[in-house]
DNA sequence: TATAAACTGTTTACTAGATTAACAATATGG
DNA sequence: CCATATTGTTAATCTAGTAAACAGTTTATA
């Protein structure tokens, strides 16, 4: 607090500590600190654990048994195509099952085998000490304004 | 608020209005809220506006000229392999130059053209109503508070 | 001073995530 | 009945990013 030479004069020092317009950006904020616990995300589910489009996608079929995947392509906010690999990579594991529904032979329901709640259970667990031990420098009052600021930017969706 | 039936109980019901686990977590709102503010940057900024990760580097090279491309790419938290198309495209625009640098033969600083520092200027003045735009229903104190929170991740980073 | 180690910009190959457009099968609404 | 819409799917394409290697150059060290 010792200067008040707090313009964003040109200087040729190597060390520049004034705040670069970047940081005024709510956007890019939210992408850095996207990629950061994204980033932490893959590497505390491991090798071989789930991506987070996987664990969003069965985390959903879990709790909403026999969805479509237009449904869950819908609840993700993705394109149905792009659900396909999910959806396979699910069935393949045998976490999942792709059943057909009586009366509209279009839609393949989205059912959950016992395994498939097994590892979202214990996937969900590691997901949430993740984020626990991630941002332990926010409190639990700080995490909640977080969400419903979050939730906010969502609402605003166009 | 008359109901008080708020476990997550699985139904038949099409319309499931519980809150499903996902939006629990912070890494999820987190991406939810990242891709609609990134979608709207883009429609801001039009078919040949710049791209976000571009408008990035050219944000630094305008207000830290001289910076090398190793800098800049640590600055952005990116490889900086991947910075050889960014910069690619701002010199291919007339928007930097790549200059070398007496005593270091290796190095090539970035230096902005007047085209440039004026396209930037144009640029993140687009970028500012689209934040004000969009995030509308967020008031300062609001913004100001998100913008702490994701400070405070970013300062989690491993 | 000789040599090993490190750094810079770059290319190439690859991966992940996502979109668009088309399609056949099926369902729904005039 | 017929036009329109929906579902799951494939194929082609795009963007953003990484990792590994490389030649040229600089720095550190023995």
């Amino acid at each position: 607090m010792a200067s008040l030479r707090k313009t964003n004069r040109q200087t040729e020092d190597e060390t520049l500590v004034e705040t670069p317009d970047l940081e005024e950006f709510i956007g890019y904020n939210l992408k850095r600190a996207y990629v950061i616990v994204q980033a932490d995300f893959r590497r505390a589910l491991g090798e071989d654990g789930f991506a987070p489009r996987v664990f969003s996608a069965l985390s959903l079929v879990v709790q909403y048994p026999n969805v479509t995947q237009s449904g869950l392509a819908r609840m993700l906010g993705i394109e149905r195509s792009g659900l396909v690999a999910i959806v396979d990579e699910l069935e393949g594991r045998g976490l999942l099952k792709r059943t057909n529904v009586p009366g509209d032979r279009r839609v393949q329901a989205l059912v959950p085998t016992n395994a498939g709640a097994k590892a979202y259970a214990d996937a969900r667990a590691a997901v949430r000490s993740h984020e626990e031990r991630l941002l332990s420098n926010l409190n639990d009052d700080e995490k909640a304004t977080l969400m419903s600021l979050l939730a906010k930017i969502r609402a605003s969706e166009v």
